[in-house]
Order: structure tokens, then sequence, then C-alpha cells
DNA sequence: TAGATTGTTAATCGATTAACAATC
DNA sequence: TAGATTGTTAATCGATTAACAATC
């Protein structure tokens, strides 16, 4: 009984759909059909029906999906039913801004600590999390049931600061340092990355094409 | 003569490009084939050609490609051979971080204005930019020739926040509240969405689902 | 039962990879 | 000229959309 593998622009997906079904069970809707729901999302019908399908059957006939469940189910597939501990490495301006939102917090994810190298930040708190040592982090790890790391250091660190983590049980990690971890670390490490400036440029490629078509006419 | 749409998928692997050729340079390579490129980046050298084709031909037969040349124009493609001025509308704890992100900047993008709605934070200071109210926008803009607005603010306000800047000018806006803009803004307007939230359930999806594999086996 | 809508198969579309002629 | 490597066409692979039988 082999899983079959998610491809990858299913699981991009999926948190879009979560996040409609969480603002329609705000509004109080029960049901809804996949045709109601492709309208709403501006993606088709048919795409919809192909992506849950991956994941079982959780419509009827004739009916639609039950909005409360299937939100709950794609909660559960995304693995949001239960608290993932999360340190932060690297206590710099992102690294606060991040242990500052709370709304993660809200989806399972904890922030338990946060470390850095300089010095002059140990013992500093945000919101109530003292900034650590470096040296304190495999003993906290084991301790604290820390699941994801999340790096906001510059790139120069990262690498060895991942393979750090690693050594320590680490099994995945919000990469926001600007080079793949992911051809350095073993394969069964979990890498997400959230390349800031990357994103920065494609906006920049899209509004400057944009004025380029413009100025052609 | 009308230029040909480049597929999303080429774009997003453009940032990724440019990186490894400034890399490149910075270590002294002068010229690099698509083989040995493609050896580095762990993608097929099939790819690097048909994606730099898109936009022209970079390279020369039996000699590879120009690092300098090649780095220089996917630059230009990317719109980072100008200055692009920015603001910032949310002054909390996000804001501020990319506010004091000083890299952005050496790409070109230059953070000209922060803004809130928060009174309080008027006039504080963040790396010599006082925050502003939004009242001034409407001048600001005009004035200082800001071309993306970032918007890091929460979900219930950036609609008309986003709709205001339209208004008063904007093209460009990167986005980081949790809601889909493109659906309620001109479609001429382009978005870039960094949903921080979505890419953590990404991460947890992908624990979850190795987790559980490894359970099976 | 009739109508609606899913689950799923088949058709289409697009993106990636392979192959090779062109050419430096 | 011979070797290397691009640019580009053709083949393959995967993802999206359409269609419809199954069924609530």
């Amino acid at each position: 009984m082999c899983k079959k593998v998610i491809s990858k622009a299913v699981i991009k997906r999926l948190p879009r759909y979560y996040r409609y079904l969480g603002e329609l069970l705000e509004d109080g809707v029960e049901r809804i059909s996949s045709g109601e729901l492709s309208e709403r999302m501006k993606v088709t019908a048919s795409q919809i029906r192909q992506d849950l399908n991956n994941f079982g059957g959780f419509g009827q006939q004739g009916y639609g999906y039950n909005v409360r469940y299937l939100h709950q189910e794609i909660g559960k597939i995304l693995g949001l039913d239960r608290v993932h501990n999360m340190i932060i490495i690297g206590a710099g301006n992102l690294g606060q801004a991040l242990a500052n939102y709370t709304s993660f917090e809200r989806s399972g994810f904890k922030t338990v600590g946060l470390f850095d190298v300089n010095p002059v930040l140990k013992g500093v708190t945000v919101r109530g999390i003292p900034i650590r040592m470096i040296d304190e982090l495999p003993e906290f790890i084991k301790e604290n049931q820390v699941e994801i790391a999340t790096l906001t250091l510059p790139k120069s660190r990262a690498t060895e600061m991942a393979e750090l983590l690693v050594q320590n049980g680490i099994r995945a990690i919000w990469n926001f340092a600007l080079t793949d971890l992911n051809l350095c670390l073993p394969k069964d490490v979990i890498v997400e990355n959230v390349h800031l400036s990357e994103s920065l440029m494609r906006l920049s490629y899209n509004l400057t094409s944009y004025e380029e078509a413009k100025k052609k006419k």
C-alpha cells in the first residue's frame, strides 16, 4: 500500500484552499460546490476536484463539500492539527519580527526559542522569549522537542548553522538566508525557502516588462 | 514585432541564475558553460539554455557564456540596472524589519518612505526614515517617484490600502498581507505575494508527510 | 425519481528534457 | 581543421482542463 506522491503544484495550492475555507467558515457557509469555490478563487472547478481527490473523496455527489469538514481535513493534511515547536536562529530585525508575529502561533507554529551569535543580544527578550547563545542550542532542542528551525541570518553563516541544526536532530528548516541549503544537507531534511530578494526581483521583472510593453504600443 | 510572453516558471528561475552568476563573478570565474552551471545549480543544462534563449543568445558556440556579460544582461532583464523607489505601508515589526534590511538597497530597491495608521508611530524613525501618516501618502508618492509599495499590514486593512495606492499611481505591490489583492485590483497592477504563513504550512505538510512515510516503513 | 455535483478518465496544453545541426 | 558548446527543433513528461459516468 504505497501512498502516491503528491505534486508540488498541488501542495502549493493547499494553503490557499485552507484559507478560503476558513473564511467561508467564518461567514457561516455550511457547504460549497467546486463550482462556487472555483468562482471565488478564480481557478477551475476541475482543478479543485482533482486537487482534493489526491487526498481522498471529501465531497458528496449532488451536494458538494461540507465546509467545516473539508477545512478540517485540509488542516490535517497540512499538519495544522498539532503544535510545532519552532526556534529562530538569528535574532536580527527579521528574526525578531517573526518572533513577534502572533498569527503563526494561531496555526500551531510556536516559537519557543531565539538564538544568536552576538553576545550583546544575550538575555534580551522578545515577546517574553530570551535570546540565547548558540552553545545552548543542542540541549535546548532536545529538551523542548523542537521540530522546525527558522534561519534568519546572513548567508555566510547559514550553511554551517544548518549543518549544526541537522546534527542536533532538526529535520525541517524555514530558510530566509539567500543560499540553497538543500544542496548541502542530507536529502531527508526538509527545507522551505523564503527568498525575499528573489520575490522582489520578480516584481521588478514584471514591472519592467510591463512598462516596456506599454512603451511599444 | 510582438515580444513573446515569458512563462512564469522561467521568470521564477531568473533570480537564481542571477545569484549564481554573481557568485561566480565574485570568485573570478570568467566564463561558464551550461553544462558546468547545470552541475552547480542541479538543473539540466537544457533548461538553462532554453531559459536564457527566451531573452536572446547570450552565449557563444564552443565557448559558453561570459559570466560578467550574462550576469549583467539578466540584471537588466530583472530591472536591476536602475533604482526603484519603494514605500512600506505598515510600520509594524515586519515593516520595520524590511526597512532595516540594507541588502535590498544593494539590488536597487530603495525604501524612501514608511507609513502607518497608528498615530503613536508618527515621527518615529527607522534607519533615518520617519514614519508618516497615511494622509501624507498621495503627495509623497508624486514627489518621490515611488514605484513599489510594500504592504505589511493586517489583511483587514490591506485591500482598501491597496486601492488607495493604486488610485495614487502605484503600479506594483509587494504584498505580505494574507489576502489575494490581484482579485480586487485592476489587472494591470502587478502584485507579488509573500505569504509567509502559507510557506510555513508547506513546510509543515512536507514534515508531516515525511514522518508518516517513515512510520509506515 | 430528477437534479446536482462529485470522482475519475480522457484530451489538451505547457513545460522539461533530449538530440543534433549550426557555428564559434 | 577539430573540439566544444550553443541555439533550436523534436520527443517526452507532467499538469491542467474537459467530459461524463457514478451516485447522492
